[in-house]
DNA sequence: TGCCCGATTAACT
DNA sequence: GTTAATCGGGCAA
């Protein structure tokens, strides 16, 4: 059986989660697979929610480790974050695309389409996919109806750029399995 | 209060 | 490649 995750696991430098998570396994209620593209953004980072101080959006951000984070994008999409070191320092990972590996008859329903590498290769189409929504804002990604599992093997993490920002576009804090087909998009270095 | 714009996606040309 | 959909946060007034 593959190692639970605990909230633990977050406590320590985002830029070490992040590409740590490369791999592991995400389920809500059963549903869900692997993490295979993911992004960091901390409070000193002009492109993250929290850099402008606590609000009543982006709490969660300023609370512990191991908590998910979840926000609406452009007024229509979801967006899903696990919440990464000591409380306060206002920084998470946002989970931009999954392999999928459970309950994929769920998600092509809920998704409206049936081609895999469409169902979760994006934050907005995953968290529809997992049927994630504000009601998940808060909550611990050790306990029901969240699953996390470590990765069972060595992986391959490949780094660039960050997608879709206009702030601190450079930074090289976008990490993703390398060789994917699942990635939201490819990256520069394996086009 | 009003205005601008975004950690996106799908459907266009 | 371009653009509409759609709405809350953040800031100016």
């Amino acid at each position: 059986m593959p190692k639970r995750l605990t909230r633990n696991f977050f406590n320590r430098s985002v830029h070490e989660v992040a590409p740590d998570l490369i791999g592991a396994t995400l389920l809500c209620d059963g549903v869900g697979g692997r993490l295979v593209e993911v992004e960091a953004y901390h409070q000193t980072d002009p492109a993250a929610h929290s850099y402008r101080g606590p609000t009543e959006r982006n709490a969660v951000m300023f609370g512990p480790a191991g908590y998910v984070y979840v926000y609406r994008s452009y007024g229509i999409h979801w967006c899903l974050n696990f919440v990464c070191e000591p409380k306060g320092s206002a920084s998470a990972v946002l989970i931009r695309a999954i392999e999928p590996t459970a309950g994929l008859k769920t998600m092509r329903r809920r998704r409206g389409v049936t081609d895999e590498r469409l169902l979760c290769s994006g934050p907005g189409r995953l968290c529809q996919a997992l049927r994630i929504t504000a009601l998940h804002n808060g909550l611990a990604l050790d306990r029901p109806p969240f699953e996390l599992f470590a990765r069972q093997s060595e992986v391959e993490v490949i780094a660039g750029p960050r997608i879709g920002l206009t702030k601190a576009v450079d930074k090289p804090w976008r990490y993703g399995l390398k060789g994917s087909r699942f990635l939201s998009k490819p990256f520069k270095s394996e086009a």
